[in-house]
Parts: structure tokens; sequence; C-alpha cells
RNA sequence: GCGGGCGUGGUGAAAUUGGUAGACACGCUAGACUUAGGAUCUAGUGCCUUGCGGUGUGAAGGUUCGAGUCCUUUCGCCCGCACCA
């Protein structure tokens, strides 16, 4: 009997669809195991064989938990809200619901050819008003609370409110803008309510602000910082550039602190942390205010190196910063001026690709040093960024190498901070040295640093302060395909609906384009406005807003009374293991723990972190091949001849590509342009393609489709192969070559369970070592799968196989099913009924390996001296360690081995080498 | 520049965490079988050498009875971030 993969797969996939057999119960005596995957976007290209490798590996572990007594949460949804759909709807003016739609077909579809074993009946859409009513309501939360400091948690505004009325401004120790003004408990009573709400905006943690955001003209939107790459945008690869609109802001500063320490409560990888670390950015140090000379104006500044205070001899203020008009003199004006016009000229990319070159210009102006009073020159330049700190610094030339580049371009003083410090040719930047200036001569860093924060404090002059790199995210969209805001104006004031008016339902729009005034897409929507006429929100939410709580949306997918139960969050509590790319390391992993933190102080979740453990799988890359034509003609060289020519190398699809050899009639039936191709190929007659291993994507034809594989191979083999290519977090290139290995593999499995009449099982005893086959592999692949080594459990299972050649024996077969089921689930459950099990090898104990048959009666060791193998000697295992040592010396070959030095000491090495020391 | 990671055959990779380097697979070579197929099976395959043997984990040192693994220096590659004061 042949191995049929089709039938098989087929068969397993419609029993399993239909027996709900991964279906997990909220109310379960089992403990609980949570595995997710994190959610695709549905795009129009469908999946390629890059996309399941996650996939797979959570598959298997999810598969083996059940095993082995959990009640596992495996599942799956689509983040559909996005871009693409969109860009196609301007451009067909089909609405995207229905591409999402019919792509999410497409993708439900080839996921299920692979044997997923995901519960479909907890999917979730986030584009589906069932499930965006919960991301509204979760958004009207985050309006109604404020970041209490004292309590280090969110609370509610009322909270807040009541601080404020109580004590004003100084009583609230919260979370807020910069420009929170001063006001006493009388003044807010005094304030009528649109006052106070503009106050209040300026603690809740949304809110509605005029900030400077990246504007990508090309897509008509703003984008979130770890949206735009290189000054272009992440997708789409247009311009990007800063521009001043009103927007809604997620105050997720106020928990930089908290996001930095959980980080090492959880078990990711040190990259995706370290991102995280740097994205934050935090700095400790202080805040200094420096007085304008001859003015009444002053300006914050932000250093990390308040110690190098005495070494300041110029300051320098983003070009962008709101003083600089003010302080430049007449005789400068022209001058400055002219530098903030050719700094704003410059798009965000040319600035940041141009770091080395320094340029800024003089104010003027001077400012007075706030412990020897002297003047201290004022520059503009766009070193500075205005959107880091205070957009100023004090510019220590001779601790700060961009400083000292600035002073010595400028010809500015460089003074001395440290004793015997040499800054003849570059800046001092380390921390060690004897500081020389005023009242900290003769201290050290760690003792001047607190010294001038001290005294900058009793001056009130400045104060130690931490700063974080970390912005807050911009929340608005002016697109159509994303989740409407649950918000409405009067008199240009937001306001929540109430929560029974959720979900604020997307409404139909004609065209999906700005409007001609440059509102929004819903700018075209007819009656968008509350029952009582109040216009509503235009923008929509950004990408991440529904991907940010996904995962406990699963717990509880149906609720239409919250967005989860308590019962089922309290029962599933947290994500176990997430797998995923890491790519979103600064972006969803960063915005997911924000709303959960949020959640969590609310008391909506139980835990403080989503996602104990993650795993970043690595991509699978194509190998995309290479033609060479001749410039100005349609004639190919092959690889071998080509540096002879002048050429253009252009993409083939690697289907014509076999062995690097182009299928020459293919490829002038391929396109029309190619159809009247010629070919300069290798002597003998073969064409030879150019390789380059890159990401797979439709443009470059290097895309290898899984149903391709699953057809030919099956899914077994696939999710087989994609675990055996290497390890699961290390980017490889796809080489279909190999599979014919692991396609073996199944096939010689299948050969002892079957032969030609059919199944061949028997009830034989197994032999000895037989037996240590298969726990040898038990222990091996539990170990495996336990530290996600999948590609060389694929390897055991391979070594046992072959091992096994000719065992019939039920008592090794059966384990052997369960074993491979994780991996190869199809033929698993096949071969489980074939032996006369009912019901799916899903719910079969894990088998548990015996030490009893692994450890060897006798052993050969080897016998080594100074590192070297000399030679093997057998020895029984019940020998003392005494005895094997009495029996070398007593060896005959023992002699050759030593040279007739002396033996010094026995090691026996993991009871497994013996090691002479002379 | 900063951060994370990596460097082992022709290729993807293993190596019990300091203990016989190259498991397993691809590829290649030879052979068997054959109703000629991109099937199956057998043997071989790091390098040098006819052989004995020698040598070998990017390079150079070090620690150790013993180093792919630990330490120092150095070279190279990949990924992420990038004027953050």
């Amino acid at each position: 009997m042949e191995y049929n993969h089709i039938e098989i797969e087929k068969k397993w996939q419609k029993y399993w669809a239909e027996n709900h057999t991964y279906a997990a119960s909220n109310d379960s005596s089992l403990p609980k195991y949570y595995v997710l995957d994190m959610f695709p976007y549905p795009s129009g290209a469908g999946l390629h064989v890059g996309h399941p490798l996650g996939y797979i590996a959570s598959d298997i572990y999810a598969r083996y938990r059940r095993h082995t007594g959990y009640n596992v949460l495996h599942p799956m949804g689509y983040d559909a809200f996005g871009l693409p759909a969109e860009q196609y709807a301007i451009q067909t003016g089909q609405h995207p619901a229905i591409t999402t739609e019919e792509n999410i077909a497409r993708y439900r579809s080839q996921l299920d050819k692979i044997g997923l074993s995901f519960d479909w009946d907890r999917e979730v859409r986030t584009c589906m008003p069932d499930y965006y009513h919960w991301t509204q309501w979760i958004f009207i939360q985050l309006y109604n609370s404020y970041y209490d400091c004292d309590e280090n948690r969110a609370m509610k505004i009322e909270h807040l409110v009541a601080k404020l009325e109580k004590g004003g401004s100084d009583a609230a120790h919260a979370a807020c803008d910069d420009d929170t003004p001063y006001f006493t408990a009388e003044d807010w009573a005094s304030y009528d309510d649109k006052k106070r709400n503009e106050i209040l905006a300026k603690y809740r943690l949304t809110y509605l602000s005029e900030t400077e955001v990246n504007w990508c003209p090309g897509l008509g939107t703003v984008l979130a910082n770890d949206e735009v790459k290189d000054g272009l945008s992440e997708r789409g690869g247009f311009p990007v550039v800063r521009k001043k609109m009103l927007q809604w802001s997620m105050r997720i500063t106020a928990y930089a602190q908290r996001l930095l320490d959980g980080l090492d409560m959880i078990d990711w990888s040190d990259s995706i942390k370290e991102s995280q670390r740097y994205w934050i950015g935090r700095s400790q140090g202080a805040s200094v205010w420096f007085d304008v000379d001859g003015t009444d104006k002053k300006f914050e500044i932000f250093t990390t190196r308040p110690d190098t205070i005495f070494g300041v001899t110029f300051m320098t203020l983003a070009p962008e910063h709101p003083l600089v008009r003010e302080i430049t003199t007449p005789a400068q004006k022209e001058e400055v001026e002219a530098y903030i016009t050719a700094t704003s000229m410059r798009s965000e990319r040319e600035r940041m690709a141009d770091v080395t070159r320094i340029s800024g210009a003089f104010t003027g102006a001077y400012a007075i040093h706030p412990f020897t009073g002297e003047r201290i020159p004022i520059y503009i330049g766009d070193y500075v960024l205005a959107g880091y700190g205070t957009g100023a610094v004090m510019a220590v030339p001779s601790g700060d190498t961009r400083d000292y580049a600035f002073a010595r371009h400028f010809g500015i003083d460089i003074k001395p901070i440290l004793k015997d410090k040499d800054i003849s040719s570059e800046a001092y930047t380390a921390k060690d040295g004897t500081y020389i200036h005023d009242f900290i001569a003769g201290d050290d860093y760690t003792t001047a640093t607190a010294k001038v924060i001290e005294k900058l404090e009793g001056m009130h002059r400045g104060r130690g302060k931490i700063q974080y790199r970390l912005r807050d995210a911009v929340f608005s969209r002016q697109r159509y395909w994303g989740e409407p805001f649950p918000v409405y104006y009067k008199d240009g004031v937001p306001y929540m609906l109430g929560e029974d008016k959720l979900p604020v339902l997307l409404p139909e729009v004609d065209k999906y384009l700005p409007t001609e005034s440059g509102e929004p897409p819903l700018g075209h929507a007819k009656d968008w406005q509350t029952e009582e006429g109040y216009p509503m929100e235009l923008n929509t939410m950004p990408g991440w807003a529904g991907s940010s709580w996904y995962f406990l949306r699963y717990m509880d997918p149906h609720n239409d009374k919250e967005f989860a139960s308590s019962e089922a969050l309290n029962y599933w509590q947290d994500v176990d293991l997430y797998i995923g790319g890491s790519e979103h390391a600064t972006g969803h992993l960063l915005y997911a723990r924000f709303w959960h933190k949020f959640l969590h102080d609310m008391g909506y979740v139980p835990t403080e972190e989503p996602f104990k453990k993650l795993i970043n799988q690595g991509m699978i890359l194509g190998t995309s091949a290479f033609v060479y034509r001749i410039n100005g003609t349609n004639t190919f060289v092959s690889e071998g001849k080509k540096d002879a020519y002048q050429t253009t190398a252009l993409h083939v699809d690697v289907s014509l590509v076999q062995n690097h050899s182009l299928d020459m009639e293919g490829f002038k039936a391929w396109r029309p342009e190619y159809a009247t191709a010629e070919f300069i190929t290798e002597d003998d007659g073969r064409y030879i393609c150019g390789e380059e291993v890159e990401k797979m994507s439709k443009s470059k034809y290097n895309v290898v489709n899984p149903d391709y594989i699953v057809e030919n191979y099956g899914a077994d083999t696939l999710r087989l192969y994609e675990m055996f290519l290497g390890p699961l977090e290390l980017s490889k290139p796809w080489k279909t070559e190999g599979i014919n290995g692991v396609s073996g593999f199944l096939k010689k499995m299948w050969k002892l369970y079957f032969d030609r009449d059919g199944l061949c099982v028997t009830d034989e005893v197994p032999t000895r070592d037989e037996l240590k086959s298969l726990h040898r592999l038990i222990k091996k692949v539990r170990e495996d799968i336990e530290s996600f080594s999948y590609n060389t459990s694929v390897s055991a299972f391979m070594i046992a196989v072959n091992d096994l050649k000719g065992c019939h024996k039920r008592a090794i077969l059966e384990p052997l099913a369960v074993l491979i089921s994780p991996f190869a689930p199809h033929i698993a459950e096949e071969l489980w009924e074939a032996m006369g099990h009912e019901g799916s090898i899903t719910r079969v104990e894990y088998p548990t390996h015996d030490e009893k048959y692994l450890v060897e009666t006798s052993f050969e060791y080897p016998v080594m001296v100074r590192g070297k193998l000399r030679f093997k000697a057998e020895y029984d295992l019940s020998m003392s360690i005494e005895e094997v040592e009495k029996a070398i010396r007593a060896d005959e070959r023992i002699e050759k081995a030593t040279q007739g030095a002396e033996i010094k000491r026995v090691v026996v090495v993991h009871g497994k080498i013996i090691n002479l020391v002379i």
C-alpha cells in the first residue's frame, strides 16, 4: 500500500474541521497553555513558503502541549484593516471589505492545507464591528484615564479632577504635556467646561493635540515613527515630511519606565529587548535653565552630563526652536533665516544620510552661564533635533564629539574641564578624571554630577531629570479602511460617545480619496454625525489599534457584553508562547504591552505583561535567478560568459530554472517581449543563470508557493522540511531540492506500518535494541520540542526510522506515531486509525522515555591521552571506576599510547570517555 | 558609530554546553536492480597522502590533561538603530 498524501491529508483535515478537534474550552480542570502566532494581514498575494514557518513551529508546540496534558488555546485571526485594500479600492472602486474578504478566504484555504491545529471557532478579524466595538471601547477608557505618578498607574480621570479641585495643578502629580499650565484650586473652580476640558486633555492617556507628524503625501496620511524607514514610508516607499496637524495621540510616554522595567520579567530575545530599550531611550541627567543676555527670555536644555557645565562655550538650538526668531539680532537675521529655510528644505532623508556635515548659524544672542555669569554665544544647528529633549543643548566641545566638531568648524573656544586630559585633537568623552573648576575642583564624575545638580536646584536654575526618547504615539490616520473613532465635536471640542452607542460603524463612502478640501475620506460619508447633528471625527485609527489587544479577544471572542469576560481572562491569563517576526520589535510589541498595562491598571486584565515568551522566527528567503541581457539587444548571455559584454541582470521566474540552467523555450514563452530572445550559451549548450538570495517577492519572481509543495509532496513533508531547514530563529534561503530527504523519510516510515498488502503491524515483543532506539527518540524529541530545536528532532526521526527498518512491532510503532504527530499530523492520524484506534491522535498521551532502556551494559570507551584518541577498549558497565582504571593499566596497548610515561590520573568523563593524564 | 547575532565540508547544518568534530539531509562518485524513472537499494564522500599517518571549526595568542565551545586581540559577514545632547 502506497503512501498517498493527497487522500490522507484531505481526509483528516475534513475530520478535524467536522469534529472541532482543536476547539479549546474556557472551562477545564487542565492547566492552560496559550500558543499564539502573530496574526497576518491578508494581502492579495497569498502565502508563500516563508509565511507558514512560524505557524508550523507554534503548531508543533501546541500539539505537543495537548499531548502532555494541557488545555491549549491556539487561535488564528486576521489583522484586516490596512492600506493595501484601501489602495486597491482607490484604484478600482471595489470596497475594501470585499477585497479583504476575498484575501481572507484565500489565506484560510492555504492555511487549512497545511494542517494547522487552530481553533477556528475563535477567529477574530479586526475589521468586524463586533471586534472593533471593543477597540473603540478601549479608546474611550484611555480617554477617560490619566497616569498618576504617585500611584504609578493609570486611574480614572475623576480622581484627577478631584485633586485639581482641591489643590490645583500642583496637586496632580500626573503624566502630562510639557506645556500644562500652572493653576490653583480657585482658578480651576472659576474655569468653564471648555477650559477644564482643554486642561484635562493635557493629562488624558489619549488626547487631541497639534503635533508635528510624519506626513506622507504619497499615501495621504500620517505615519508613526516606526512606520517610517530612512525618511520613506515603510509601505510604498513614499517620501515623508514633517507637518503640524491636529491629531489624536496616545500618552505611551507615561508608561516609559514600566515598559522598560517589564522587559526584565519576560523571556524574549536580547535583540528585541535591546531594541525596545533603545526605542524607549531612558537617559538620566539634568535640565538647566539659561537666561538670554539683555532680555527677560530664558530657555531650558537637557544634558546627561551636568558635570561638564564648566566646559560650556556655546549653546545650540534646533533651527525649529521657537526662541530662535525672538532672540536673533538684526545683524544675524539674514544668515539665520537662510539657514532655517535651508534646513526645512532638506528632507528628513537627506538630513539623516548626511550626518557628518557640520552646519549652523550664529544668532548674535548670548546666554548667561548660571555659575560663572559668562556670556555664551547661542548658535542654531541641525545636529540638534527639535523633537528630542527641549530642542536645545549646552555645548561642551571638550566632552562631546559633535560639539567638538561644531566648535572647530566655527572657531569657538574649547575649554578643558578635566585635569591632564588631551583634547587637542578630539573630545574626551569618558567619565574618568578629576575636574578642575570652581566648587567641583578635585571631584570625580559621580560627586561632581551630584554637586552640580544640587547647586542648580538650590538656585532654581535646574533639576535632575530623566529624559526618554520615546514619543507619544500619533493615533490618527487620514484613511478610510480603519476603525472610526467614537468621537464627535461640539464647538470644536471633542467628546466621547456613550458606550451604549458602540460600535460606531464605518460609514459607506463613494470615494476613498481625501475630499477636495483635504479632509480624510470619511469627509465623503453622508450623515456622518450624531443624532443631535454634531459632526463625527473624520480620521480613523491606525493599524496597530486592532492588533494591540487581539490576543485578549481570542479568550472570549463572541462576548457582546465585554471585550472578554473576567472568567476567561482569569483562566487564560496571558500568552505563554508568542511566535512571530522581529520586524514588530518597536511597533506592535511595544503598543500591545502599553495597552495591556493600561488594561491591567484599570483592573480588566490580571497580568502585567501580555507575552511571557517570545520567539522570533527567521525569514525564509527566496533564491532569485538572473539572466543577463546584452544592453540594447534581445540577446541573453550565460553566466560564465557575461563578463565579455555590457549586460543588465534581469530577474527570471525561478520555476523556469533547474540546477542553475534555464529552460530557454519556457523563457521565450514566459513573456511576449522575450519571444524573440536569443541566447549565448555555455559551451555545453546550457544557459546558466545567476543566483542571489533575496526576500521572497512577486516582483523578483522567486516566490515558492506552499500549495505547489503540498500538492506534490504533501503538507506533512512541507511541515517537516520547513523545520528541517535550519534553526527556527535563523533566516535561510528556500531550496526545494532538499525536500526529497524528508519526503523519503515519510515513505520509509509508512513502510514500517504497511507492506504491499496493507497493514503489517504485529504484536511481537520488541528487542532491546528496538526499545533503545525508541526511547532515545522519545527523550531527544521531547527535549528538542521544549527548546524549539525542531531541525535536530527531524534528524532524530530519520535516524530512528533507519534503525527500525524492518520492525513492524506494535509496541514500537504506536508510540512512534504519537511522537511524529506534532510534526506530521496527517500521516500520524492515518497510522493511528489503521492500527485500530478510534478518534484523533490529538487526545493520546505523549510517550515518556524510560532510562532503563538507554543504559548501556557494556561500552566501548575511547581512551584519550593529551586530548587525542589512542585506542578503544570495551569494559563492563558494572565495573567501578577503580576497576576500570585497573583494567586500563593492565591493557597491553597502554604502553604505546603513553609511550612509557607515568599515568598520574585516570579521568572518566560523563561515564563515556577515559582520559589518561600523564 | 551604537546595539544584537554569526563565522564548522561543495550546500543546509549537528556536536550531550569544556570531552571521539562534521550526526542527519542535500549534492556528488561508484555499483545493483529495472517494464528507462526526477524510482528504489548498497557503498563511499572534510582536506593532504598509494599507505602508515598527518591535518582540520575565519586568523593569532592564552587558560586546560583536553577548546568549535571559555578568555584576549584581530579580520570578515548578516540584522536592527542611527546627530537622542
